[in-house]
DNA sequence: ACGAAATGGTCAAGGAGCCTGACCATATCT
DNA sequence: AGATATGGTCAGGCTCCTTGACCATTTCGT
């Protein structure tokens, strides 16, 4: 089917485009799983295991993930202000700057698209794929 | 910007379900990655460089990917008709009932969403779709 | 209230998949 | 014909993810 195809070929070149974006704006050693923990964190931080779920992998992987990015000094460990055994990560400043760099990068991915279909159709395929996102973990692997 | 993230979730959400599909109708062992060597084969076979190239990945990755499936039944290397140092690798016929049952997979997929957004809006996504897909090689992995 | 079970998190070991580097066989260029 | 380029494989190593075991803390059941 045509249509499956163009999907995961145009998503392909999208996360790559991000990828290229930030690591142009100056963030290194950052893979696209990284992108999908910083947007879940970014609103009041997360517990390991809620970025398990979120990404669809193994506690034991997020939290190596975390100490990827911790160690990079994208993100903190915190204690948990409401469960002692959990922690808190949380990003630090220079984790917020790449969050932007990669929002500015999606950005500029969706204006390109804009210059081949226009804005309204653009609007319209946002729409539409809203319509069909999934609300449960996001794989980034395939 | 809320349309990438849609765009890759719908993404991750589509492989997902292939996969499914194609696990459900009998055929293991297999990740989306051999879908797009399959698709890229189904025609007139393929050498181990085209597919690397088409994959995004070096010829020794696909060299062992062909190992794979060769050793799975899915497909065949057989003497190059025109340059003997390559093989062209062809799929087998139970490949090519893999490869239906991708594509009856991935035409599940579509018709749930004709279910949320209208046929005509399916179409319409499919265009646009089409419009922004490139033609370079497609990164399974990000 | 107190022990049992569940939950958040980490450590250790192993496996799958991709990469670099080296190498052989055949084609193509000069 | 010899030099170079191309198709393909072999060997080794690295990265990321998994399973299994374990500890600390919270919640459940009685």
């Amino acid at each position: 089917m045509a249509l499956s195809a163009a999907l995961l070929a145009v998503a392909g070149e999208l996360s790559r485009r991000i990828h290229d974006g930030v690591v142009a704006r100056g963030f290194e050693g950052l893979r696209p799983a990284h992108g999908f923990a910083f947007a879940r964190m970014s609103a009041a931080g997360a517990t390991v295991t809620e970025l398990a779920a979120h990404l669809g992998v193994t506690k034991q992987a997020a939290s190596q993930l975390v100490d990827e990015i911790v160690r990079k000094g994208y993100a903190e460990r915190r204690p948990h202000p409401e469960d002692a055994r959990a922690r808190l990560i949380v990003l630090t400043e220079r984790g917020r700057a790449c969050a932007r760099a990669a929002e500015e990068s999606a950005a500029d991915a969706v204006r390109a698209w804009a210059g081949v279909l226009g804005e309204e159709q653009v609007r319209s395929l946002g729409r539409q794929l809203a319509l069909l996102a999934p609300h449960g973990p996001i794989r980034p692997t395939w």
